[in-house]
DNA sequence: TCGTTATTTGAACGAGCGTCCAAGAACGCG
DNA sequence: CGCGTTCTTGGACGCTCGTTCAAATAACGA
């Protein structure tokens, strides 16, 4: 009953998440989203609160999408080894490159917001560790099929990975096509190679 | 000739670097910085120009501080593996325990400031090429004394170690103490072990 | 058709922002 | 002791911030 909303709230949030992910979250104002979403503000607050709760529900609405995400990367390819191997290069070409200087919402919000509100700081701690305890069965799995050399603790590897990715989308905000990123993806590609020290590729 | 400062200059630049490191670039007032250094906005717009430029000048003072800093920490122990080993410990250690939530100035100036603002850019930018540049023949020196796995490409592997730093500084915002963090620096050091798989330590 | 209910709309609010500037204060010099 | 110069001081400016709210609007059941 009563009159019918006028807009999508998923869809809105998206295009919230877009905001934040550019601009960050100081730095986009109520009436940036406001145009941004093509939803005036009164709605938006009596839709989502106030500003911080819109921020929030952006941030769980975009961790969902890329654990999502994680999992079509992961299983993407023949094997566990192809699908690790397939998410950092994903994840790397996401960093580099023009219009990709935006990095990763989840490490923005890292670095911007974390450490002086609890709530975010939960939602993007969960996301890391999430992401971590998704790539550790994958490791262990390329492992046992002897895809990947055992030379390394699959557990030190993942939280290796997780940390790897967040300095890329990181150190890839400083310029459009990091030669940085792009050394540190091939590196961590040859981590994944079997085992034969000095074998190249 | 005239009335003589109240302040030193770099003290300032040394206090303003506190606030922007903890708190962020946008989320620090020109009040915050009146009352943080002591001394009264009229002052600093006198001395510096305006937030933007003081912001610009700590910048580039923290990226000479660290630059020096990582001369020194790669210069600790025997021998340039014993180096590199130290650097990322401190590194690490860094990011982890109460109180040492804030990161790394310059990631975090990359993920808020970097992608808007193109003299940040070339700031933070500079000083990750730098680090690297400076990472990369302690990692020469260290394999052609045999004390480092000639395995890894000695300029991809000082390029992941420049995107692992600012990976762990930025995940160790999302916790005190970070169990990923503390796992990817023991990877990191495994990395750093001489040949021979499966020899701990 | 009318009353109820939920949403939209945009004007208005106080607070705080970054910035500026006129006045006062502290020095060296003649 | 003034004088010129430089720095300090803090009030004031215009603007934008996040937020609120009363009125207008649009759907529904009766």
């Amino acid at each position: 009953m009563g009159r019918p909303k006028t807009f999508d709230e998923d869809a809105v949030l998206d295009r919230a998440i877009e905001q934040f992910w550019t601009t960050g979250y100081h730095a986009v104002s109520v009436r940036d989203l406001e145009t941004g979403t093509g939803v005036l503000k009164g709605s938006l607050y009596a839709a989502f609160g106030d500003k911080r709760a819109l921020f929030l529900a952006s941030l769980r609405r975009y961790a969902d999408q890329s654990a999502v995400q994680i999992r079509e990367l992961l299983s993407h390819g023949a094997n566990p080894r192809a699908g690790l191997e397939h998410y950092l290069r994903v994840r790397g070409k996401g960093c580099t490159g023009p219009g990709r200087t935006r990095g990763c919402l989840l490490a923005n919000t890292a670095a911007e917001v974390a450490p002086h509100d609890p709530e975010v700081r939960a939602v993007v701690g969960q996301s890391f560790a999430k992401l971590a305890a998704a790539l550790e069965p994958a490791i262990v799995e390329a492992q046992e099929q002897g895809l990947l050399s055992r030379r390394h603790d699959a557990h030190e590897l993942a939280a290796h990975l997780v940390v790897l990715v967040q300095g890329m989308s990181v150190v890839g905000k400083t310029e459009p096509d990091s030669a940085l990123v792009r050394s540190s993806l091939r590196f961590a590609l040859s981590l994944l190679e079997n085992d034969a020290p000095e074998k190249a590729r």
